[in-house]
DNA sequence: AAGACGAAAGTGGTTGA
DNA sequence: TCAACAACTTTCGTCTT
């Protein structure tokens, strides 16, 4: 059934500009903190959406919608190969040659149109999964930049759209140091994070884009939030974790697991209790993993835990 | 009852012949 | 292409709070 949406209401909870429309699934969310405010929403806008200016501009009413479907959207008025007229007479010679003009040209819009519609169709579903994952305008326009080239240089072709966005997201959160795991970005498409990681290295490859090597730093503040735990915890975790570095144990680890066990660590030297449970689900890694990178580093660390403690 | 701990076996991905 | 390998996961039993 469809609710009223209360916008004043929920803007207590999600500030206003931060709520954005989600009109294929038809749900207010928060970009913020990704949650969904209001779903089930009657859609009141044009059946249609446009991204860029250019789209506007080419989007704007006239004739039948635009589909998705039909290879030249709809618009095309196609161009008889038989060099006769609609009663089926042979053409005069200057006619001939127009058509061969027109015919010529219309193969030319043709590829044109299809590189449009694929990357229209693309930021459809990037927006989606942008949203959904919560992530920023500035990492959505960075995908979408490296996908327009992909799609430019021909890199892509007969890859499944879906993988190749889903990639593109990826990297642009690896450039932007905001870890989203493969399984993150997985989880809300319907191809698998095989096919994704395969995109993903083409994509590496073949564009020279250099990926910074994620650190396990890079993924404490987004745990530290998620368990809502202050910047006292966070900087000791990452002073933790420049010592563990140091040593040299973590080489080789899943930085997730390392991060996980350093913010662990950090948690129970400020005093705060976290369950291994619950640090492991925000970290992607099982409750074993935390451990052993917790008996790791202490050990190496020298650093004793203990049970109560607040300065 | 819940959390912490660790052993043992299983899994998917990488590496090197 | 195959087997060895390291890291991680799953599962389970035991101990602690």
């Amino acid at each position: 059934m469809v609710r009223t949406v209360d916008l004043e209401k929920q803007e207590e909870k999600c500030p206003p500009g931060k709520v954005i429309y989600d009109e294929v699934r038809g749900e207010y969310i928060c970009t913020e903190s990704g949650e969904v405010i209001e779903e089930r929403v009657v859609d009141q806008g044009p059946e249609w959406r446009a991204f860029t200016p250019e789209e506007k501009e080419k989007r704007s009413r006239s004739g039948s919608p635009l589909s998705q479907t039909l290879h030249d959207s709809g618009i095309a008025t196609m161009i008889d190969w038989r060099d006769r007229d609609a009663s089926g007479k042979k053409l005069e010679l200057e006619r001939k040659l127009e058509a061969m003009r027109m015919r010529k040209w219309q193969i030319r819009t043709r590829i044109q149109n299809s590189i449009d519609r694929n990357i229209t169709q693309a930021a459809e579903e990037l927006d989606r999964l942008a949203v959904e994952l919560g992530l920023p305008e500035a990492i959505k326009d960075e995908a979408a930049t490296i996908y327009r080239k992909a799609v430019e240089r021909g890199v892509v072709r007969g890859r499944a759209v879906e993988a190749v966005v889903a990639a593109c997201l990826y990297i642009a959160c690896r450039l932007y140091k905001l870890p989203r795991s493969l399984d993150d970005i997985a989880e809300y498409t319907k191809t698998q994070k095989k096919e994704i990681a395969r995109c993903f290295r083409l994509l590496v490859r073949e564009l020279n884009i250099k990926i910074p090597v994620s650190g396990a730093s890079d993924y404490i503040p987004q745990m530290i939030s998620a368990l809502g735990l202050g910047g006292r915890v966070e900087a000791k975790a990452k002073e933790i974790l420049e010592q563990a570095k140091s040593t040299g144990i973590t080489a080789g680890k899943d930085p997730a697991g390392v991060a996980a066990a350093a913010v662990y660590i950090a948690a129970r030297l400020c005093g705060i209790k976290k369950t291994q449970k619950d640090i492991a689900q925000v970290a992607g890694v099982t409750e074993v993993t935390v451990r052993n990178r917790y008996r790791e580093i202490t050990q190496q660390l020298n650093l004793k835990v203990p049970e109560d403690e607040e300065e």
